[in-house]
DNA sequence: GGCTGTGAAGGAATTCACAGCC
DNA sequence: GGCTGTGAATTCCTTCACAGCC
């Protein structure tokens, strides 16, 4: 396979979540012009990044959405939906574990873990808070290999140890701390700073 | 000024984020090398990234970590702190209301907006939940140009009108829509879509 | 006519390599 | 020796333009 634009990766998992949109709207076809402008691209962009990962619509018509999506969320999800756990009940990972779109995406919240006695054993929305020493433990057996971490900036490096030492495979960060697990094998990782978009943002409006 | 890559900014952001760091480990030297471990780039890159917004460095020695922070944050943020507002009372936007990320980086939360009767007139932190139909008088009274969205997607029209309607500047959108304002002054939006990084997460774990 | 898929061209961002400085 | 700043080279991504299809 070529070399696939991490960009184009963005962009289709964006035009999935239109895709959706589209269809429970009703609509059933769709074209690359229509698809780029509720997307914000331009119509070849469409196309050229769909055709990274083979042929999905019919010359003269369009895609079919139902297909479409059908097929894109297996190449970036895989058929089966992931069991994901967060780390950090404090107040973010709280919000985070009630987030309707994992959900809908097919991304299952099915664990939290802390360290404060105080708050494992709670339940939140329909996930259990743990205590994060039995994080390798209870990974393995609830089948989780996605981790989002939402902890205090100083626990970082301790949550880093938990993970390095489980079965994780990847990780979102919303720690402004640039992650680095000295492991064999790869972790993938995304990290998500929220400040740093509010300093974009005020740069972008300057502009 | 030649036409900075918005890569560039992003990652100038994160090179604050990590000098203040290392300046609250008492550094106050850092070399382009050392500064690129931290925040997994490249030296060359970290060189050019800030050569786009001036000279920052001496010859063979490096560059100065408060010098830097200063000047960079003045061109990311400008001199002063920005108020921002949270649109959305919800898990979400009250976890947001509480980061303390925002702060330390210069942006205050200063209000919330609801619509809902219930949460209106709330204390949340340290900001109030105030009805979104006094979206524009408030931000205008409170000097917020900068809008965070965190409402359920079915909401977003609405909120897109109010957002129309006032001095908002800049929009850091938390909802899987596109948006678009057809007004005909700039309003800078980022899109914070979390759904779609686990998409790209759980793509990136395959390869 | 309207549409997709794609090689080729063009443009943009990153990396290289080195001049100049401490 | 170690470092920054930067034009030049290279690599990567996007846009163009058109063949082929409905």
């Amino acid at each position: 396979m070529k070399n696939i634009p991490i960009a184009s990766v963005e962009r289709v998992a964006k035009y999935i979540r239109c895709l959706k949109h589209l269809q429970s709207k009703g609509e059933e076809i769709v074209s690359s012009k229509k698809l780029a402008e509720h997307t914000q691209v331009t119509p070849e962009q469409v196309r050229k990044d769909l055709s990274y990962f083979g042929k999905f619509g019919k010359t003269g018509t369009g895609y079919n959405i139902k297909k479409v999506v059908k097929r894109l969320s297996n190449i970036l999800k895989g058929r089966k939906n992931w069991n994901v756990c967060i780390i950090g009940a404090g107040a973010l990972g709280t919000a985070l574990s009630r987030y309707q779109g994992f959900r809908d995406a097919g991304y299952n919240i099915v664990a939290l873990f802390d360290k404060d006695p105080e708050k494992i054993g709670k339940k939140i929305g329909s996930a259990e808070v743990y205590d994060i020493k039995k994080f390798s433990d209870i990974t393995k057996k609830k089948d989780i290999k996605l981790a989002i971490i939402a902890v205090p900036a100083e626990s970082i490096e301790e949550v880093e140890e938990y993970i390095a030492k489980s079965q994780i495979k990847g990780v979102l960060n919303f720690v402004p701390v640039t992650l680095n697990f000295n492991t064999k094998r790869k972790i993938a990782i995304i990290e998500v700073d929220l400040a740093q978009k509010l300093y974009i943002l005020s740069y972008l409006t300057k502009k």
